[in-house]
DNA sequence: AAATCAATTTAGGATAACCTAAATTTTAAG
DNA sequence: CTTAAAATTTAGGTTATCCTAAATTGATTT
């Protein structure tokens, strides 16, 4: 019954982003997972090839096409990502982090937390179901929700709806959409909609501001 | 101007560690840190001898001798020591965590803090001095505060005063030092003193109980 | 189908931190 | 002072993660 040791720092992060490009259903690439960890293409080839060697493996793959994870390689990630989500909200709850500061002190403190002190934050918080950005966070027994709202990209004209979720990391775009008003919870409607550059006329609030699809399609409503 | 990167995990354990034991002013020895890091003398002996190859030099070290930390391995220590002693009171305020239970999950989350954190729970706790179990907190100059309270073995009867610090890490002693009301804030009363034995007995609060000098040893009081 | 370019893997190394077993040095006891 | 025991260091290995450079494979384009 020896529950199978805790993966390394280096591994759940590799789950964690491999869970995260395969959500679209295709493979991730070792290209692709070279990117988004800063590590070499080569050294990535080397990690993945000892995943899938791991018995139970953590993740499927076939040289040259990809990796998908296994099983218990999605609930190790999954685990991973709770922590960071529930880790996000709790910064933001008890201690002020705004929603472009909490995203680097969760990607450390997630690997470290007990099982113990990821039950008591979310008690504490009432078992928050979206992180500060909006993004669902698994259940306790690593379920991830399913996401119900769509792209803003999406919408046309006449449609109104809700911000749920926000999918950005970087600080820079974050601020400026704090700036907007364009942060969880936030009403808005569809002005226009220009289908050569796909840009939306939004109104958000009182604001009417001009988004083009890099932002529009990070952006997920639920419709109204 | 580029910050001396941070030490690792491992160094930063070793560091704690060797400002623990050289606390009393002598150099900590090979044997020693290898009990208290559960590492096996040989590697300790490796590990020391590159801290005292860096530049700065975290140790000083002399073959056989044993090792004392030079001022950049002092600074280092108080770090991991702030941030250790930091987080056990923040995780017991806000996440109802007893006092013996915090010490592990600190353990692991002093190395990966940022310094950002480390102010922004200084500062909701009211930039407390001292841990649960009353152990003085660097400031964030990284000065030690000087530790006025002695040790209770050296109370004698009639004497009084108010338990301060409560220097031990076992769960099981901590849990039954509070049974006992043996916790800092405590008024104790020394009613008998047994010289053969150095058995104390000690009255605190209401009750009366008789104790060793291996936890007389341990409790810290502020005479009055 | 051949050439070419991009993606990926293999080979060969490096570093950090450990470990075990075999010296060596120090200390403590006759 | 000589020795045995204890403490410490040295030697030789292992594992986990990365890296660079070279080789290979896949995809694209004529
Ligand atoms: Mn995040
Ligand atoms: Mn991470
Ligand atoms: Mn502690
Ligand atoms: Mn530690």
């Amino acid at each position: 019954m020896t529950k199978k040791q805790a993966a390394t720092q280096s591994v759940q992060d590799y789950l964690k982003r491999i869970y995260e490009l395969t959500e679209d259903g295709a493979p991730a690439s070792t290209n692709d997972l070279a990117r988004e960890l800063n590590i070499k293409p080569a050294s990535v080839t080397g990690m993945i090839q000892k995943l899938a060697a791991e018995k139970p493996a953590l993740v499927e793959y076939q040289k040259h096409q990809g990796v998908t994870l296994t099983k218990a390689g999605r609930k190790a990630a999954l685990e991973v990502i709770r922590h960071h989500r529930l880790l996000e909200a709790w910064l933001v709850r008890t201690l002020g982090y705004s929603w472009d500061e909490v995203h680097e002190e969760a990607e450390r403190l997630e690997h470290v937390i007990s099982e113990d002190f990821e039950m008591r934050i979310a008690a504490a918080m009432g078992h928050p179901d979206r992180d500060p950005h909006g993004e669902l966070i698994p259940t306790a027994e690593l379920v991830m929700p399913t996401e119900e709202s769509i792209p803003l990209s999406a919408l046309r004209p006449t449609q109104t709806g809700i911000v749920q979720c926000v999918k950005a990391a970087d600080t820079e775009l974050l601020r400026f959409l704090e700036g907007l008003g364009l942060i969880p919870g936030a009403e808005i409607e569809i002005k226009e909609y220009s289908p050569f550059d796909h840009n939306l006329t939004v109104k958000i609030g009182r604001k009417t501001t001009v988004l083009g699809l890099n932002i529009t399609s990070k952006i997920f409503i639920e419709e109204s």
